[in-house]
RNA sequence: GCUGAAUUCGUCUAACGGUUAGGACGGCAGAUUCUCAUUCUGCAAAUAGGGGUUCGAUUCCCCUAUUCAGUACCA
């Protein structure tokens, strides 16, 4: 009865993977981890017509950039190689061809073109054209056609395909880890076409079945787009003889659109300006340019947080995890039903928390090259006491220039608001007094600057927002920024001295 | 249209018949601070509607509404 978890992310190569598919993917991964099971990657490109070039490697690059390991697919190899279904062509025909000769399926000549005469002129008539087992024995099929037609048929070469003999009026009672109890008439289903001889290639719930079943898959774990199919399915399962083996499914809630309506697509990225891919994607055929989280400077472990959460939750009121936390406490049952809206708000704010707790020195090895591109030459240990001072005011690292340039560079003008409003009375006094008593501290440390000039205000009861702010400006130019004296600790005694001596001269002779 | 799924603050969600319906993001207000942030405190904010079942419904059942998905020789 104990059967050895093994889930499969079976993504289809057709451009890049959305947040959504990370999403489906992260959670089979903590699923397979929280159960001591497998988690396989397995490519699903039986539509060569919809191949895009790169799409393959890119889910691959996600999938590492998360975090998401694989356990067997097409990279690291694995007991049921191989993992893409392109090279795994020849071993369906002969299941389909089973289930012909089980009566579960038949031959279907039909051509495309006859079949979209069909559904134009249902249209027309105002309903839909479903090919089930009402048409399928008027349309040419193996189902009336003589042997020695069907025979001849397919030796001449003509265009047929294998569709699944969808069962009449049969009441299909499904179990769904995340709804429970499902139940469809199968009369209200069509004959899906199993596989084409136009490019000998099984559509996707064929080979899907077939695979999942070849790779002992325990449970399937996608998304509520594939809900409707399940009855074939469980159906194919049983044509095959496969019931008492089949996974278990779970079918997860779509993500959707922040505003509006609709479920997440590719689109709403450029639109709102955020990205819907992990990774920058750069269109083969067009040129454009999709964002990624990756290059708009998210942590993976805070894009993988805000996904986690997107969905599911521990029932706890923690929303800061690791991935080994995630995996700790993953389980279908806490997976939510309904589709969850996107919150790019929400987002920045996971990249915030995970900045804030960032380790300093990782963080001044991210903002060196910024520094560089600003042509300044800062070693590791400059950025990294930058770094320090600043990643709490910062979401990004892409935030650091604007919140320390000033500490980098000397100011050559000073902000006029700020002259107009503190660069008055005695203020200037003043800065040249606590010039004097920085100039007598040996060790220029936060704790001596501090309690030197601190000490000297509130002793002779000196107004402290006005020196403060007065001498803020002297410093770097401008009214904002980080604590004066983590500053001044930062640039250095010297560098300081140098910085008020020339606001004095700038500002008192203006 | 048909079939299915879903429905708690604006958003993500908790409460698996009994709570002043909880938390987080965002918003607003205040505190802290030399500035701007961070941080902290507080405030506003929800059970789609209607019927049942029950001593008692966010929770169970039915109807309606709305939303989403599927309805391909795509996945």
């Amino acid at each position: 009865m104990e059967r050895k978890v093994r889930v499969r992310f079976a993504p289809s190569p057709t451009g890049p993977l959305h947040i959504g598919g990370v999403r489906t993917a992260l959670y089979n991964y903590l699923f397979a981890r929280r159960n001591g099971g497998d988690f396989i990657l397995r490519i699903e490109d039986t539509d060569s017509q919809r191949f895009v070039p790169g799409a393959e490697e890119y889910i691959i690059e996600s999938l590492k950039w998360c975090g998401i390991q694989v356990d067997e697919g097409i990279e690291q190899g694995g007991p049921h190689a191989p993992y893409r279904q392109s090279e795994r062509k020849e071993i369906y025909l002969k299941y389909a061809l089973q289930l012909v000769e089980s009566g579960n399926a038949y031959y279907a000549f039909d051509t495309p073109e006859e079949l979209n005469a069909l559904r134009a002129e249902a249209e027309k008539n105002g309903g839909t054209f479903a090919y089930n087992y009402q048409v399928r024995e008027k349309l040419a099929t193996s189902l009336h056609l003589s042997a020695e037609e069907v025979k001849e048929r397919i030796e001449r070469g003509d265009h047929w395909v294998i569709r699944f003999k969808m069962p009449v009026n049969e009441e299909v009672h499904m179990n769904d880890l995340i709804r429970g109890q499902v139940t469809i008439n199968t009369s209200t289903l069509d004959d899906k076409v199993l596989y084409k001889s136009a490019d000998n290639l099984p559509t996707y719930h064929l080979a899907n079945i077939v695979d999942d079943h070849l790779m002992e898959i325990s449970h399937v774990i996608r998304g509520e787009e594939w809900l409707p199919s399940l009855p074939l399915h469980y159906l194919l399962y049983r044509a095959f003889g496969w019931s008492d083996s089949q996974p278990e499914f779970a079918h997860l809630p779509l993500l959707l659109k922040p505003t509006g309506q609709g479920k997440l697509s590719k689109r709403d990225g450029d639109k709102m300006g955020f990205p819907v891919f992990p990774l920058q994607w750069v269109s083969p055929t067009t040129g454009e340019t999709a964002h990624g989280y990756r290059e708009d400077g998210y942590f993976p472990e805070a894009f993988i947080n805000m996904l986690a959460l997107l969905g599911w939750n521990p029932g706890t009121e923690q929303e800061i995890f690791s991935m080994e936390e995630l995996i700790a406490n993953f389980s279908l049952d806490k997976v939510g039903k309904s589709g969850a809206r996107f919150s790019p708000d929400k987002a920045r704010w996971f990249n915030a928390q995970y900045m804030h707790h960032r380790d300093n020195e990782e963080l001044g090895r991210l903002f060196l090259p910024i520094l560089h591109e600003h042509g300044v030459k800062a070693c590791i240990f400059l950025a990294t006491k930058v770094a320090a001072i600043i990643k709490t005011r910062a979401t990004f690292i892409s935030d650091f220039w604007d919140l320390s340039y000033f500490i980098f560079i000397a100011p050559t003008e000073y902000e006029q608001k700020t002259i107009d409003k503190y660069w008055k009375g005695d203020n200037p006094a003043h800065v040249a007094h606590v010039r004097e008593l920085l100039a007598g501290v040996g060790d220029f440390t936060k704790e001596n600057t501090e309690k030197t000039v601190l000490g000297w205000i509130t002793e002779n009861g000196l107004p402290m927002g006005q020196i403060m702010n007065a001498f803020r400006l002297a410093v770097i130019g401008v009214g904002k920024g980080p604590d004066l004296f983590d500053i001044c600790g930062v640039i250095g005694k010297e560098e300081t001295l140098r910085r008020i001596d020339r606001a004095l001269e700038v500002l008192n002779n203006r």
